[in-house]
DNA sequence: CTTCAACAATCAGAATTCGCATACATCGTA
DNA sequence: TACGATGTATGCGAATTCTGATTGTTGAAG
């Protein structure tokens, strides 16, 4: 279960990395709002601990944003500001929780737990992940380190489906029957082209290549 | 909206009662653990406010029996134990929240909306939003930036299809069958024209886009 | 090491599909 | 009748996909 750490105080970042890591968490760290933002826009995770007040982009402006995105993980407001107006503000721009610096770690992991075991009612929908690349399948949404990328139907379901089969070889009849609808095995290289095609889109910028062909066989989307 | 108060000393009862009230809640008050657990086990609480300490049956007692008949609504703890160790048992005991006396209305206020907010997501009653959007179910009132939109019935349909799902895609042969009552695919437009006629009324005189159309799949409602 | 055949990748133009806008037809209602 | 709402028909333009040809790669045989 994966927990974004924004919080541009080094001493506590890491801090709270060891102790939720500890904890069973997997844990990625931002020093600033904006990575914090593009973060937790492209990543699936279970919650968020946010600083205030941070360089760029402040905590509570981050929150709004991610609510306007209709990132609804539950956050835990981490702030040296103490008053209850502070602590009001935090929770009605869309914050589940607030502590006030400096905090005992065991509450934070408790509070932490109590919004997750609240959040778990909507076991959320399976995003598919390979390397960098995450595909949602409800919102059709195509990301590589973070990027969107645009594909056309039959890229996309041809991408999808390799996804979905991950580190095992899928045969070009085996495409042709799933993405096509034909069950004969006529002369075309429609797959040839379509393999072509999701490579530029896909693999084309980027330095790794996933998608790897197996002579003979078919093809495998392998992180390396 | 329901709220049950379980704390036995009457002045922060009623003072709690009271405010809540004002806050637009209808508020059930007990005074024991007992009275407490019986209430919220017969009764439709959205959310509850609960001491630890009360005459016969404990606070976190009372919780615990709660959850082990799945009564799953969001509960604030409130109590004179200030300990790190007491708000840690309280939250994993089945607790939401947890506050110390004395508090600040106004902050306990926005706490309970915290929770209420997490929880009603997925009411089917409730107002949904998107982006600048916003919809009333209930009204059939739809509003962007404030402005409010007419909407004739197929496009108010639409929308609320659309926003009630929004970020995912919606495909064109489902729109057919949950608006209109067509289960078979015959040979028409209509869902195109709708959705043109609905971007005019809804995205034509706007800055930014909500409706966005997934070419060979569908149509998608997301803020961005 | 070279050659060759099978296989794979790529390219460009053609063909097709798809979505959008517009105009028109129909229907019910004030 | 006049009007608004809604379904149907049509054509345009662009995105997507297919076809067929060409080029590149691989690995085994000679």
């Amino acid at each position: 279960m994966r927990i974004l750490i924004v919080e541009d105080d080094k001493k506590i970042a890491s801090f709270l990395e060891k102790g939720l890591q500890e904890a069973g968490f997997s844990v990625d760290v931002s020093y600033n709002g904006v990575d914090g933002l593009s973060l937790a826009l492209t990543e699936p995770y279970a919650a968020a601990v946010i600083d205030i007040m941070l360089p760029g982009l402040d905590g509570l402006s981050l929150i709004e944003k991610l609510r306007l995105r209709n990132i609804d993980i539950p956050v835990l407001i981490l702030s040296a500001r103490q008053s209850v107006d502070d602590r009001i503000e935090g929770l009605q721009r869309g914050g589940d929780d607030y502590m006030v610096k400096p905090f005992s770690f065991n509450e934070l992991l408790a509070r932490i737990q109590a919004l997750l075991r609240r959040g778990q009612k909507h076991a959320d929908a399976s995003v598919l992940n390979v390397g960098e690349l995450q595909l949602n399948p409800l919102s059709r949404q195509v990301t590589r380190q973070g990027e969107k990328l645009e594909l056309p139907a039959k890229e996309y379901a041809l991408l999808e489906l390799l996804m979905r089969n991950s580190g095992r070889v899928i045969s070009k009849t085996s495409i042709l029957e799933r993405i096509y609808e034909y069950n004969f095995d006529p002369q075309t290289n429609v797959v040839d082209v379509l393999v072509c095609r999701l490579r530029n889109s896909v693999d084309k910028e980027y330095e790794s290549k996933l998608i790897h062909t197996v002579r003979g066989m078919g093809y495998v989307l392998r992180a390396e």
